[in-house]
DNA sequence: CCCATCGGTAACCACCGTGGTTACAGTAGC
DNA sequence: GCTACTGTAACCACGGTGGTTACCGATGGG
């Protein structure tokens, strides 16, 4: 997964569970939404559940909750849930130090990238689990 | 490279060309900087030109140049220039339309990730190659 | 109890994007 | 024509990741 692919995969699990909210969902009912295989569906609830999003049971008709009202989980909850540390690709790069271009240009870089991800971050803030749920509905999208 | 260390590198080129700003670069300096293969850089910069925001002068004493002031070239231009349309990582998300949400959940998410996309873009819009440049400089950030 | 159902993980494979490298054709100036 | 460049193609190696199988542990019903 494209690093999107799998916070796609993750905004369609949330929005399958506040659809189908109300008893405890498998993995295997939502791999089935999905068009994938279980074990890809629980690796990503594992994090959802680490971050208290879902909530799990096992056992025989156990599954998946919202830990929370849908409308209280924004996609930048799910997002920093599955995404602990945008790594923004600097790890293949190390530049010339002795430059004095190549000196400076990672800082800077940092700053950048870091302006760049609030202001995406701060868009996914502004939709929760319940406006996406309720798009699916096809009822009123009510942003906010 | 994470598709973000492509930008990483790009940034580094246009800061650098602004830094020696008055003379044709060839690749193989820019790479030395970089501390990567002259390859890559001309790679990165086959599409700068495209994108008509660096010229190229072949044979002895050639190299690159910017093909504008270094202030009218957006972060964002160099992204356009190498990141021509962001796939959203949606090519391998493709869910059972026969349920209820994942017929209705595509459709969504490339809304959302065109809002999250455009907050992106609308930082990496408010530093230009001018600003990067001052920073390498050590001088007064001045953005905007 | 025991068994069916479910989550949680490890292990492995296949695929793809991508950085690195070599090689070579084309071009421009001396 | 020689030399110093760009522009690409071709290839390899590596890492990330989706898909799959397998197995353990937990839970609750009979």
């Amino acid at each position: 997964m494209a690093a999107n692919s799998k916070f796609a995969v993750t905004v369609h699990i949330l929005a399958y569970l506040a659809y189908q909210a109300g008893r405890p969902i498998p993995s295997a009912e939502i791999a089935r939404s999905v068009s994938t295989n279980a074990v890809v569906i629980r690796r990503l609830l594992s994090c959802l559940v680490k971050a208290d999003l879902v909530n799990a049971r096992k056992g025989v008709a156990g599954g998946f909750e919202l830990a929370r009202a849908a409308d209280t989980i924004s996609l930048l909850d799910a997002y920093h849930a599955i995404e602990p540390r945008p790594s923004h690709g600097m790890n293949h790069f190390s530049p010339n130090h002795r430059c004095p271009v190549g000196a400076r240009i990672e800082g800077i870089l940092t700053t950048v990238f870091n302006a760049a991800q609030a202001g995406m971050e701060a868009e996914l803030a502004r939709t929760s689990v319940a406006n996406v749920e309720r798009l699916v509905r096809g009822v009123c999208p009510n942003k906010r």
